[in-house]
DNA sequence: AACTGGAGACGGGACGCCCCGTTCCCTTCC
DNA sequence: GGAAGGGAACGGGGCGTCCCGTCTCCAGTT
């Protein structure tokens, strides 16, 4: 997610390494002031110099580690979805275990303002909306695949689903009560997306 | 759509507006302004002062008439979207009816560009968001209400169905088409969609 | 019927403020 | 010594508002 996060670690051939590291209290309190200014403010009048002062940190630092603003936000947001571990065994539970991160993070706080902001920055610069994409991938599509996979080999579901329609089925909701309707996704919304889910892709 | 419609005729019954109506020249130029702005610059560097160089005119005007650029936004993009005649009797083709707007528009020019910028309008600021809403039940929801209501009482259709949800379920992947994915929708979106739909309600 | 004056919308220019992205300076830490 | 940090400042540009002179329409007068 991190727009450079290599470091010059050429302590090979005798290269004396030098300098010192990166600092979290300033990473971590830019991604914070993010997350307020995203809020208070949202996509369009969200603003750098806010974010500086905010967080007490130089634009310098900002702009070194963060050289577009989208990705800063999508950072700054994807730090409240924290992925749960789909261990269970019905079917319903681990296909929603998928989306209670979104659930449980639009619910909390202002959460739904950083996602909606973040979503919005997707949206708005194309390669804010590539590494939104890749982390979809990572988080909901991978998994959901593999879910899908087992069930069609248990002739739970049809064989011939299509992954990326599933996904987007799947998903799509999420984005309609974050951007249109403005709003948190209502108490028990996974587990319902994913019995419609699973009943769409009955045999 | 339009924000400041009504004159203030003076409470004395005598007294008579006087002076030029409004420019429809200079309205139709700021739209299609504001439609190459939001192609060119998307929603977070929209610049009114760019609208006002591309349709040579003065900032006071747009701002007379749009106070807030969101409206704007949302009045230049729903005029690509040219509500259709859903008078067929097949229900897929009925219900599609309603989505081939969307579906024509994204696939035109830059349309779908367009629209994107215009749905970040919608749900950055609060107050195109509700004109936003307003428009989509005018113009998918109420209509989806009558098929179904008429599909219901003929049995082709659940008698419990929720119409909210409907509307969700039917509309959500143009969302996640449009804003996440950044692509136009596939040719044969809307029929597939209403298909999907229709199988979901299922009796 | 022709004239006149007021009201309102228009394009254009200017304002003070803020934000953008970059650059420079100086300190701190490895 | 080198790299990362905070802070200040730069020129460029957008913001929303205000003012100006012009144009157009309409009402009442001539």
């Amino acid at each position: 997610m991190a727009d450079a996060e290599e470091k010059p670690t050429k302590k090979k051939a005798t290269r004396r390494r030098q300098g010192p590291r990166r600092s979290e209290a300033s990473r971590a309190a830019i991604l914070e002031a993010t997350r307020e200014e995203l809020t208070a403010s949202g996509w369009r009048k969200f603003s750098v110099d806010s974010i500086a002062r905010r967080a007490h940190a130089s634009k310098q630092t900002i702009y070194r580690w963060w050289p577009a603003t989208g990705n800063m936000c999508l950072e700054a947001a994807t730090t409240l979805l924290q992925p749960l571990d789909a261990s269970g065994t019905d079917p319903v539970d681990r296909i929603a275990t998928l989306l209670m991160p979104f659930e449980t993070a639009t619910r909390s706080g202002n959460g739904h303002a950083v996602l909606r902001g973040a979503m919005m920055a997707a949206a708005d610069e194309k390669e804010a909306g590539e590494t939104w994409r890749n982390w979809m991938k990572s988080n909901v599509r991978a998994p959901l695949r593999l879910i899908l996979a087992e069930l069609a080999a248990k002739k739970r579901i049809r064989r011939d689903y299509d992954l990326d329609e599933s996904v987007n089925l799947l998903i799509s909701p999420v984005w309609h009560n974050l951007l249109i309707m403005r709003a948190p996704l209502k108490n028990g919304f996974s587990h319902e997306q994913a019995r419609r889910l699973l009943r769409l892709l009955a045999p």
